[in-house]
DNA sequence: TTATGAAATTGCTACGAGTTT
DNA sequence: AAACTCGTAGCAATTTCATAA
């Protein structure tokens, strides 16, 4: 059993001699889940050297999980240099000599940038096995954004060096790799909400006889109920292009729920946006709940004003004004799924009065509260 | 003592078949 | 024949999501 003798040097020492490197650029890596540690490159070179003529025993071999990357302002990319087996621009060599499995690489550059580039070493980094070794990704990056260097167009290479990487890799051997794969499905692994389009799209590959297609091909289905929360409506004449079964109703008792209620599904492309139905002989359209979906501000009939006013809709019926309650969402309580109402849609000709009758009304009620707890 | 309830999804393990050593 | 690899079924834990009192 070998330490790793990379991990006994104190994080101090390190920084100082990275940053007294000019052009180098110090790694991290990380693979007992959390722990950061630094090395100082110099004892390095001495240690692989004793090692190597020692064993040649994969469990012997001693490893290092730290190395170099320089700027090449010619090529305009990281340059790879392992300071231990001597090799440069070989990222595939790093992985040989790492504790396995990678969970992070780490970059640090002189100005103190961070990056991961774990992309550029890990040769499973789009295996779910390292996937899952790895905190949420949007958090990661979230978080890695703070320590971001300021160099934006080296970092847009970057960014672009990693992605040409990525997708030049070789499609995983095994179909449990697909499973939640960045770049390739699965027709079995398509959710429920999901399919691929467009529907010819030819797969690109074949594993174990099995098609794989592009993830990128992959989209997200909905109902025509949720289509209409995003503001759109299905184009006229288009059918559902994936029929799944239904949830059931639970406010059903469970004896008898029809149990083969179906829901058909949608996809963007099947959509268009939201037409708001029209206003006819002064009256604002309702639905048969007599209000009004106002999932978006577009969703506002033509003609019609909406008015955020607390006790809005008791003000218009009192004076005989047009008024529809305008449904913004959906809560849960008690036994079901209840609408939220929040403002209403008037005609455009009376928003002035009744923003008036409405100040009117507060201030009376103002006046009667002062009056109640002076 | 602020939320329903079942389906969908994810994570994990055990098992069996097929393969390698 | 033992050790390994892979895919799946089956189970548990967790997350998602429906639609008008």
């Amino acid at each position: 059993l070998f330490k790793n003798i990379d991990n006994l040097i104190s994080p101090k020492t390190k920084l100082n001699v990275v940053t007294a490197d000019g052009k180098l650029r110090c790694f991290v890596g990380d693979n007992d889940a959390g722990v950061k540690k630094i090395a100082k490159t110099d004892l390095k070179k001495k240690t692989i050297k004793k090692q190597k003529t020692k064993s040649l025993k994969e469990s012997s071999v001693l490893k290092r999980n730290y190395w170099i990357e320089f700027w090449d302002e010619t090529t305009e990319q990281w340059i790879c240099v392992d300071p231990w087996t001597k090799e440069v621009d070989r990222p595939e060599t790093i992985e040989k000599l790492v504790t396995l499995p990678i969970h992070y690489v780490i970059a640090v550059d002189n100005d103190f940038g961070v990056r991961d580039v774990t992309a550029r070493y890990a040769s499973k980094y789009l295996y779910s096995e390292v996937r899952h070794l790895r905190v949420d990704q949007k958090w990661w990056d979230a978080t890695l954004k703070l320590f971001r260097s300021k160099k934006r167009s080296r970092n847009r290479l970057e960014d672009v060096a990693i992605h040409d990487r990525l997708m030049s890799q070789p499609m995983p051997l095994n179909i449990s790799d697909f499973k939640s794969h960045p770049l390739y499905v699965l027709k079995k692994d398509l959710l429920k909400f999901e399919a691929i389009y467009p529907p010819d799209q030819p797969p690109i590959g074949k594993v174990r006889n099995v098609e794989v297609y592009p993830r990128s091909c992959v989209y997200h289905l909905d109902g025509a109920a949720n289509w209409i929360k995003k503001a759109r409506s299905i184009k006229p004449g288009e059918e559902p292009y994936k029929i799944v079964k239904a949830r059931p109703d639970i406010r059903i008792p469970k004896d008898e729920r029809p149990t083969d209620k179906t829901l058909g599904l949608y996809g963007y492309w099947q959509t268009e946006p939201f037409v708001p139905p029209k206003v006819i002989n002064g009256r604002i359209p309702r639905n048969e709940h007599g209000n009004l979906y106002l999932y978006k501000r577009s969703m506002l009939p033509e003609g019609c004003a909406y008015l955020q006013l607390d006790g809005i809709y008791g003000v218009a019926r009192r004076l005989g004004f047009e008024c529809v309650p305008c449904v913004v969402g959906w809560e849960f309580h008690k036994n079901g799924n209840h609408p939220i109402i929040d403002g209403c849609a008037v005609l455009e000709k009376d928003e002035a009065k009744l923003r008036e009758a409405w100040s009117q009304e507060f201030e009376k009620k103002a006046l009667r509260a002062r009056q109640v707890c002076p």
